[in-house]
DNA sequence: TGTGGTTACGGGAATCGTAATAATG
DNA sequence: CATTATTACGATTCCCGTAACCACA
């Protein structure tokens, strides 16, 4: 049994990121020749050809290629055994790594990260899609915060309901007549300001119409939630989004009205980790953090 | 970021599994003091003590065990991407590991290994309860059999389902009138003979039982198969089992007739493994030949 | 001719085995 | 004194950096 050496691996993944020999090796502070001579005693290892000269430079192989995901978690499953023995000789987490979408970040979780103390793990916030939060914990996050109820065997946390509101600008009759929440079937035939899918709350949105039967007069995609609300401000429309009011727009309610009553429509936030994570006690603690966060500043209504 | 060293992690196992450093160092083939010397660079690399001396030879700190569970993650990801290497230059599966109850081993398992030939890949089953199925994949087997629907994000494949029979003497009033299947509510007042709750079989039962308010006049706890079936044929009841009649015993369908009919009593056999695994493709292959073997042998009824 | 990968050589660190030493029951 | 862990020393192997060399645009 020749183990694997794990510098060797990580060798491999620094040339397979930075595309050339040269570029890693200079990134990893060493020699460009020893870096190469590792690449093919690594190959010599696995008998596999991993990269192929493609003009002057290396082009990974489909070996390579296929290599790389289970090299990947290799190197992530090191680094959290050596955050372990950290944890276990200093007591407390010294850096942890969250998903969340860019929407979360801006809205709730950088305000959080505000309010920690130095006493604290250091929360490194990594942007990542609303699909790819199992595949991001996978690749050495810590946890994530997700706007969907975590699938698969993930340990989670609810954090309370992220409503999806309506703006519309401050001349408009709803903001005139001081509306603060009307139920879906209001908004039928109103031009809207929307997130392409890329967002979660977009399909939720058009979940809840199919549902209701209810279609609007024009969609304008837009991802940016500030111009979403920019626009609805300048009059171009109702726009829906989870963030919070800018520009004076005026914040409506959106009501899910079903058999059971009117609730309001909105994301069910969670934060979600893998079970048999390292620090899962402390990762647990901060979702409470958050959750109770989210419930102080009014950001979320309660789970 | 001085890494990891697995061939030291894999001491440190070894030394954790024998309980000296004398007998590890022996089954490694590695000179004792060689030995030694690795686990007390470990500790010096982690900063932790790992071990304590107990008299003359060495016993887990708190800090040592806390850390046994990830690192044997870490060498079993390592094996996991020397054998994903090895299947891309040779195109094919050494080896896989399978996780399988006792009952499953003996009654299709077995025999289904038997069927297969050098071509195919080597498979070693281990021995594992119904509860332990999914930490068993974290812990290095490549797939699973389950007598339960797999929870949590494993890919699986359905095998059939895998009926629970009541088994009798063949001197029973049942075997001399030639029953073939009965509803569940004619074996109330009877006699049972059963698994324990280390079975999934039994809380199957248990289940139907309440659903329709049956019960037995007296339960007999047995956890071997072939002793339930011994019991059944001495006439001290009725025994239950998914295994094949032994010794002579009649076997009967156990009916769970609900609003939607009667269908037989039994547990949904699947094939389970963790997504990503690095032969997916030929667990798979190899699932559906045993979804195969089980119809054509006539153990588990389609599903 | 510049950019990037490979081969050749010498020094230093890591790791092993043997042998000697210390501690426990 | 038998079992087990640790320390001491010499030999081997691994790995790095420097320097020279090769291949493609």
């Amino acid at each position: 049994m020749g183990f694997m050496n794990l510098r060797r691996l990580q060798y491999f993944l620094a040339v397979v990121d930075h595309g050339t020999v040269t570029g890693a090796a200079d990134k990893l502070h060493m020699a460009q020749p020893a870096l190469s001579r590792q690449i093919k005693t690594l190959e010599r290892e696995l008998k596999l050809e991993l990269f192929e000269p493609q003009g002057s430079r290396l082009a990974l192989t489909a070996a390579g290629r296929a290599l790389v995901p289970a090299a990947r978690r290799l190197v992530v499953e090191a680094l959290d055994f050596e955050s372990a023995a950290t944890l276990l000789r200093t007591g407390k987490v010294e850096r942890l790594t969250v998903a969340a979408t860019s929407a979360s970040l801006r809205t709730f979780l950088a305000p959080f990260i505000a309010t920690m103390t130095p006493a604290d793990p250091q929360l490194v916030a990594r942007e990542t899609s609303h699909f790819e939060m199992t595949e991001s914990l996978r690749q050495g996050c810590d946890f994530a915060v997700s706007p969907q109820a975590p699938d698969g065997d993930l340990r989670h946390v609810p954090l309370g309901r992220m409503p999806v509101r309506a703006y519309v600008s401050k001349d408009h009759e709803w903001a005139r007549d001081g509306v603060r929440q009307l139920p879906l079937s209001a908004f039928a035939g109103v031009p809207a300001i929307l997130t392409s899918h890329h967002s979660v709350s977009r399909f939720l949105l058009d979940d809840a119409l199919s549902r209701h039967d209810v279609t609007f007069s024009s969609v304008t995609e837009c991802d940016d939630g500030q111009s979403i609300m920019a626009l609805a401000v300048a009059g171009h429309g109702v726009g829906f989004s989870t963030e919070r009011p800018l520009y004076g727009a005026h914040p409506i309610l959106v009501l899910d009205d079903d058999d059971s009553g009117a609730r309001p429509l909105g994301l069910a936030l969670h934060v979600a980790w893998l079970p048999g994570h390292y620090a899962e006690a402390v990762i647990e603690e901060l979702a409470l953090r958050i959750r109770d966060f989210l419930q102080a500043e009014g950001i979320a209504l309660g789970a």
